[in-house]
DNA sequence: AATTAAGTTCCAAATAATGGAACAATGATA
DNA sequence: TATCATTGTTCCATTATTTGGAACTTAATT
């Protein structure tokens, strides 16, 4: 009965407050802004209660209703997303490193940690003329057709890493994104015992990437950092040279965290 | 019984949802990330319900629990966030009317929007080097301080802008920061009739503005734009100057939403 | 080892959410 | 303009969740 945009079965213990995300969700991944009768057709439910759920979060600002009766995201969420990212720990550690490794290769530099099956992107360090940045960091990408996902993966414990890939859906978003686990559990292994890991143009095409896994010690963050361009101009052969400086840039971002967050992580 | 940080009685309507929003913003405002026991005489509620609020917010990504018991801001408000700002429409139509008008004056420019009491950026053109913009954008500014702040209390009906100023909370961000509802709303009648207004170093010392009010005709979006820069090189003379271009990008900016949007709004 | 503090679980009582239907407003069509 | 269809809002008895107190477990401190 409690079902999600994909048909798949969900049960979460979170009571009324999953609920209210389930119409978050619907509201933010939209095209467009929703009409309320959209809202009803896709979220299954009575007229009367889907109608004070989204006032409730109307008027927390986590939604918006515009005059012509169309719901779109809140920009409260603009707010606590700003401070959640101004004083994450991570990201602060990492920072001074990634635009290290941006100034020696010249090429665009992420940092992304692992959150359920999505990357989020923490940092965005580009080289010559920096472009919208925000349109970048936030975003969700998948972990199965990215370097930084991949190398994240490889962080994972077997029984975790099986039970993820097991519930991912593998959408070909090019030739070469992987379409099945075996391949992509094949590929992870690899990526474990070397520790690093490409993106031959498997989320977007013309992009590659080499990417370094990179952890704080509570795992609270498994992610990675990246580096990433155009593959006319990253060849594989380019891209395994710098397999080197993304894992030294990694293990510094690893040991700045030792030092500032103690040893006990 | 029901509080928040300052003091001030909250009386909402949004059931479970207001008290959950309640603990996010404790958790999203703190300095740092926050120990079970410190939200506990925050929040002042019984232990048994606190634990399970936080816990069904943890489950959701709302909030994240570190390895010492810390509460921190999830990183999935990012994801929201960035969906929220990718598609926001008065945003995406101002885009090129602020591009220009840093252009043509060299400075910083701001694109923010009223919501509650607070200024919330959308968007930030600067000039020579570009810094960092996330750390910007999405930050919630005090209306009482801020040049697009002041100019969006302009457009509020009497009515509507004299209960605002009244809940306002007078803090002297330098000297000379309005401290008192009289003298702001003195100014504000002030910008109402001319159409701009000015920060003269009242939010941060040395910086200063001119901005013009935006809005959507369904009163969506009530904000404005601004130029700033440091007050040594932003005479008041020039400021003055500025205050016919910021005018022309922000009347530029209204007719692309009526255009975009229909005429009816 | 004893003591204090921190975090987690449990359950009857209080409270809020639900869902169905009736009602109101809007807009399309004849 | 009158009619019908669609969309959005309000109401209230029923149902389900949240609440708050206490008991319990675990971790840290003396």
């Amino acid at each position: 009965m409690n079902s999600n945009g994909d048909g798949t079965a969900r049960a979460r213990e979170t009571g009324t407050l999953g609920k209210l995300m389930v119409l978050l969700d619907l509201v933010t991944h939209a095209d467009a802004p929703l009409r309320f009768t959209d809202i009803l057709a896709l979220a299954g439910q009575p007229r009367g209660t889907l109608h004070r759920q989204l006032s409730h979060m109307v008027e927390e600002g986590l939604i918006e209703l515009d005059g012509d009766g169309r719901y779109a995201p809140g920009l409260r969420l603009l707010d606590f997303a700003a401070r959640s990212w101004a004083r994450n720990e991570f990201r602060l550690i990492a920072e001074p490193h990634l635009a290290d490794l941006q100034r020696a290769t010249g090429e665009t530099v992420h940092l992304g940690v692992l959150r359920g099956q999505s990357i989020i992107y923490l940092d965005k360090v580009e080289g010559r003329q920096p472009v919208r940045m925000y349109s970048q960091i936030g975003n969700a990408s998948p972990c199965y057709c990215t370097g930084v996902g991949k190398a994240a993966l490889s962080l994972l414990p077997a029984e975790s890493l099986v039970d993820l890939v097991a519930s991912l859906s593998f959408t070909s978003f090019t030739a070469s994104t992987h379409g099945s686990a075996e391949t992509l559990l094949a590929e992870i292994r690899e990526i474990a015992d070397q520790g690093y890991a490409f993106d031959r143009e498997e989320h977007e095409a013309g992009i590659c990437c080499v990417a370094a896994p990179v952890w704080s010690e509570d795992r609270t963050f498994m992610g990675g950092i990246s580096i990433t361009g155009p593959a006319y101009r990253l060849s594989m052969e380019l891209l395994h040279q710098w397999a080197v400086p993304v894992q030294l840039a990694a293990g510094r971002i690893m040991e700045g965290m030792r030092v500032r967050l103690g040893p006990r992580r």
